[in-house]
This record gives structure tokens, sequence and C-alpha cells, in this order.
DNA sequence: AAGATATATGACAATATGTTCATAGATAAT
DNA sequence: ATTATCTATGAACATATTGTCATATATCTT
């Protein structure tokens, strides 16, 4: 019981939908994520931290990096749950087109590879 | 994108979940719920018209008394998203279990019936 | 019309949540 | 070793949410 409104009450707030979204598409760095949300670093750390208490991303330390991604036992019923609520009132927002431009620039300057710098 | 949150923030507090449990098994008056949630009138209605407002419930007045019930076109996902999510977590829960059998005690004393009286 | 019943709502207090700022911890580079 | 970079965390603040109490509204009964 506990567990399930903890995973709605991660679900309930912006920008950890943000934050699903893009990791729906693919793994990500915490930089990586800064540069695609235009946030504060402390700011996501904090949403990410919500989001892994409620068991919908995991991490690996990879050096001084973090990556983030949805374990595969939560990423089907995960998009199964945005596409039957979110997919006209989220993935057609202009906040979510953005991102998702910001994610392709992202990919596209390699930021990943350079590592944030 | 604002509706797909509300949802979720509607979703994310134990008692609307409770509620919602037991309008997926049968439409209910306000005055029915308090009788199986045990809980204040003010309270139950405060919760009513969060998850009214986010759709996930309907309702029609019917003389003094108000019928609140799942509307067909969220039933299922409705039902995917407790089976896959709360299965486990809510249904098997001892509180559920307790607002089971005051439900059918509910029933079993017809409160419907005798309006609540 | 007056009283009783079912429900909704507004105000308030207690608690929870989200964000920012400052800083700590860990790893890499020099 | 020192410095720089990436991430996590704690404190403080503003805002939001939840539950309670009192009361309003609507309908029914008499």
């Amino acid at each position: 019981m506990r567990q399930g409104v903890k995973i709605f009450k991660a679900l309930s707030d912006p920008t950890r939908l943000r934050i699903l979204m893009l990791l729906l598409q693919r793994e990500l760095y915490v930089c990586e994520l800064v540069f695609i949300l235009k946030m504060e670093q402390s700011r996501i750390s904090h949403q990410l931290r919500v989001l892994r208490d409620a068991d919908l991303v995991e991490d690996t330390r990879e050096g001084r990096w973090t990556n983030y991604r949805i374990p595969n036992k939560t990423r089907n019923y995960l998009r199964m749950l945005f596409e039957k609520i979110l997919e006209e009132n989220f993935s057609n927002s202009e906040e979510f087109k953005k991102d998702k431009k910001n994610l392709d620039m992202c990919i596209k300057e390699e930021i990943r590879n350079k590592k944030c710098l």
C-alpha cells in the first residue's frame, strides 16, 4: 500500500515526469539532465532521489558520474502508464517538445562523451 | 501535462486510493463511504472533490444523495493501473481487506436502500 | 413553514513537499 | 597533494496538502 502511494506520489510532479519521459528515451547522467532541463543540479538530484526511493529509476556510479535509467521491470508498465494517461497531456506539450529538442542536442553534441565539461 | 500531474496527484493519497478501490467494486453514496471507511463526512467529501477534479470519478445527485462512480472511460485504465501497481501493495493490505469487509456489510445491511439513516 | 438529513464548502492548523543555497563527498586530472 | 568536476545532502524557506471544525446548501418529511 505504502509503496503504491509512493509510486503515485513520485509521479505527481511535473519535473519528475519530465525526467522519467527522458529516461524512457535513454539512460542519462545527472549532468546530461542538467544540460537538457536547464535546472539546478541539486534540484535534479533531489528529484532523482524521490524517483529512486519509489524504485522508478536505478543508478550506477561510473567514475565521477551517476548513470540513471529506468529498470526493465518497471519500464513496461511505466510506458503503458504514460501512453494511457499522458499521451495527449504530456507527450505533445510544449514543455516536452523542448526537452526532446534539448535531448537531441545533448546527443548530437556528445555531452555524454565530453563528460559534461 | 497539467492534467497528467493532476491525475497522479489524485492517486497519491491512501484515503483516495481506498475510495477508488471501493468505487471500482460498486457505485456508492457518500454516506455509504462514511459507513465503510468510518471517516468524517467532510473529509470524504473533500477527497471526492479532488478525485472529481481529476476526472477520476463522476457523480449524480439523486435527491438528497450524491452517487459517485468511476466513469467508463477511465474505468479500464484505472483497473489496469491498480492491477499493475497496487495488486500486491494494496489489494492484499489489511486496510483494504477491512474496507472490503465493511463494503460487504454495507451491502448486506442495505445501507443504500435505508438511505444511510 | 419548520425540522431533519445528506452533502459541500470555507477557514484554520498541522504536516508535507519543492526549491534554493551552501557545502560535503567522491573521483579524476595536474 | 592540490585543484577541479560531478553528484548528494542538509538547512531554510515558501507553498501545497490533509484533516477538523463549523457552517452553508439542498432536499425531503411532516
